[in-house]
DNA sequence: GTATTATGTTAAAAGTTCTAACAAAAACAT
DNA sequence: ATGTTTTTGTTAGAACTTTTAACATAATAC
């Protein structure tokens, strides 16, 4: 039961049923590929002029197109199938971190092309902005024709307002009320730009993506525990975006309001229970400050590291991947108790540890949650290897061609 | 951007734009009425001849009715005023409480029609169920035609199963796994009956009845602090759910996981710091368990005695319920953090101690938001007076008929 | 070679929105 | 008074949809 807004409605107009049908076939064509137009009329439970109709305006408009004849041992003429045509254009990723960015290149349809690419993080803008530009350059220019550019995907640690393009925080980067969506226009000019925090495009990730796009899960929240704990979360197949696209911040919602001291400014935060520098300072019995190593070996030393440890024997580092693990169920049962999500997807460096925490994540989720159903949410850990952050800001570009129109 | 599912959708059929235009046009007479069907044209940006269309079915239908001329002093052609048929049926709101169940009658637009009834909560629920079709008897039977009756709309302190209709947990009424729905199905044959929880109801209730009907938010939170802490989320109109219609229960979110025990079983849940109860257990400097007076002040002694105390100079009332104020602040700190709502609105006894309670509110929101923006969140008082869990109930059952079509 | 079966297209019917003209009603101008 | 202007509301038909029913196409089965 939605309230239609009296003040930002949609109204019905001629196109509106033909354009709803549309978006239909082509989210159908993409999650049951191969298909046939009489596959369509059966899934959509319509007549076969119909979908004959609607095939041919996204045939005209390239956006599927026709393959093999279908070969199955049963009577009657084979059916022509279908494909999105996933070459009508390609889509650029990209994955801001503290340290280095991560780009891609997709297909239409969000598929990789080529090896991922990288570079030292400039953290000027400006700089940032110019070192991007040539890297897409050289990533792009021997094969690529920037006509058939559908946009570039930017996914950001940080909180930003999408309708301004301004980054308003982005403390690992260090930026403060940077406007780099303009930078961006100014520098790749006519190309759709699409600016996202990392946590909420990780979540657009997996409904956009792979497994994702056939799920029938439409209400699921990506937990991404890194330098800082990203949470993105997906209500009725859509990103929770909030009044100012900050929502879905439980990073900072509190274990213990007397807790250690978070990044935020605040205390006791999740994030500073469960981030990866929380955990090795537990390691290491004491604070562990950013791009201010204590020693040598602090500088270098990774949770990655610390995990490795944890598994050749280390007992101080299991312990300390333990206590993160305790933690990381605890909040985890204050998320399921806040959204009950159908599904919850677990990201970041301590994945690679899941099977040695994974008994007390479930057993601290179990002590907080309101009842067994909430207990047993359904947990997927996505290995860094999927590279959630660069799907997800692939989605940005490549998705609204599949969304669903805005109605009512 | 709403992704379709794959295995859930709904195709646009020949009637659908029809439908989706007709609920607007319905909507725009609710909030705006007395309204021309000049007036919706222009408001729908279309032409006059669709709504005329638009209007005759809704008038055949009996859900509009045609008022009085206009006599602004313009030129022209007087229009002819439409507003919604309240009168097409009534409506019943029931909300059980621990204590007491409140009975209210409204017509088919949820105003409110003769006086709030009430009677002692049976906590048995075959006696309840019998005790409830008494006193709905009483109070339709000189008036009213059960034939007319929309349907029953009824909140219940507690978590529930809306598919099954089962109350998986009431802990204030001792119900655990109630069949509740088939038991008033039983004794109200033929008449629609909806069940939900208090939290959600009280979030329907500022989207549905009075200022929300016309409001142009569409995401916000209702946090209502009684005898439990119940909260319901909007998101885009819609009422988040979840999975098993858990979604909300903020109250169990800790504010230190090693805090006070909570009735739930965890300890340190936002719920053991701002409940009345627990607000009461401070003032009294030890646990008050409910039903178990430890002394007949304990007993007659409510939250409400104790605002009054604090507002007659009482020291001891007035620091217990600053700490309320400071705790209720930060909790909802995490939940604006969580949800970024345009509007967050605060209901149960504790409104009534707002004045004094307010400054400390305001002052631990902004300590834990992460942004300015969100430390200035509104927040909207809802007075008991405004019975926002029976306009609730009234809103599941009078909502429907104005909701957005399920589409694509 | 013919019947059967399934796929895909086409033409016409039925239901929408949209356009443009028209009728109705009230105030204003002369 | 009477005609003009302005606004409201209706009507007929154009344009665009979905839907129905018939038909063409293509492959297997007998």
């Amino acid at each position: 039961m939605r309230r239609i807004n009296p003040s930002d409605f949609k109204l019905a107009k001629q196109g509106t049923s033909r354009e709803i049908n549309r978006q239909i076939v082509l989210t159908l064509i993409r999650t049951h590929q191969p298909v046939s137009r009489a596959d369509l009329s059966r899934l959509m439970d319509t007549n076969r002029a119909n979908i004959t109709f609607l095939v041919n305006e996204l045939l005209e408009e390239n956006l599927i197109r026709e393959g093999a004849r279908g070969s199955e041992k049963v009577r009657g003429r084979k059916p022509t199938f279908l494909y999105v045509n996933s070459k009508k254009s390609f889509a650029i990723a990209v994955d801001i971190r503290s340290s280095r960015t991560f780009l891609m290149l997709t297909d239409s349809i969000g598929n990789q092309i080529d090896d991922i690419h990288s570079f030292a993080t400039e953290t000027i803008p400006e700089k940032f902005v110019s070192a991007l530009a040539a890297n897409i350059l050289k990533l792009s220019k021997d094969t690529l024709d920037f006509a058939n550019c559908a946009g570039i995907g930017i996914v950001i640690p940080g909180m930003l307002n999408r309708k301004t393009g301004i980054v308003i925080n982005a403390p690992t980067l260090g930026w403060l009320d940077v406007n780099l969506l303009s930078m961006l226009q100014a520098e790749f000019e006519g190309i759709e730009i699409q600016l996202e925090n990392s946590g909420k495009a990780c979540a657009l990730s997996q409904i956009w993506t792979a497994r994702g796009i056939a799920s029938s899960h439409n209400d699921i929240v990506f937990v991404s525990v890194s330098d800082g704990v990203g949470v993105g979360v997906v209500i009725n197949g859509e990103l929770m975006r909030g009044k100012h696209n900050t929502a879905g911040e439980f990073g900072h919602v509190p274990l213990s309001i007397d807790g250690p001291p978070c990044s935020c400014g605040a205390n006791g935060c999740w994030e500073a229970y469960i981030s990866n520098l929380s955990t090795l300072s537990r390691y290491f019995g004491r604070d562990i400050k950013r791009r201010q190593p204590q020693s040598i070996e602090d500088a270098e030393f990774t949770i990655d590291d610390l995990i490795s440890r944890a598994r050749g024997g280390d007992a101080k580092a299991l312990t300390a991947l333990n206590s993160t693990a305790r933690y990381l169920g605890l909040g985890l049962a204050s998320v399921i108790n806040a959204i009950d999500p159908s599904e919850i997807y677990i990201g970041g460096e301590i994945t690679e540890a899941w099977s040695l925490i994974e008994p007390q994540v479930r057993e601290a989720i179990k002590e907080r949650t309101l009842t067994q159903e909430l207990g047993s949410t359904p947990i997927r850990i996505v290995p860094a290897t999927e590279h959630p952050r660069l799907r997800g800001a692939v989605a940005l570009v490549t998705a609204p061609a599949f969304a669903a129109p805005m109605v009512a």
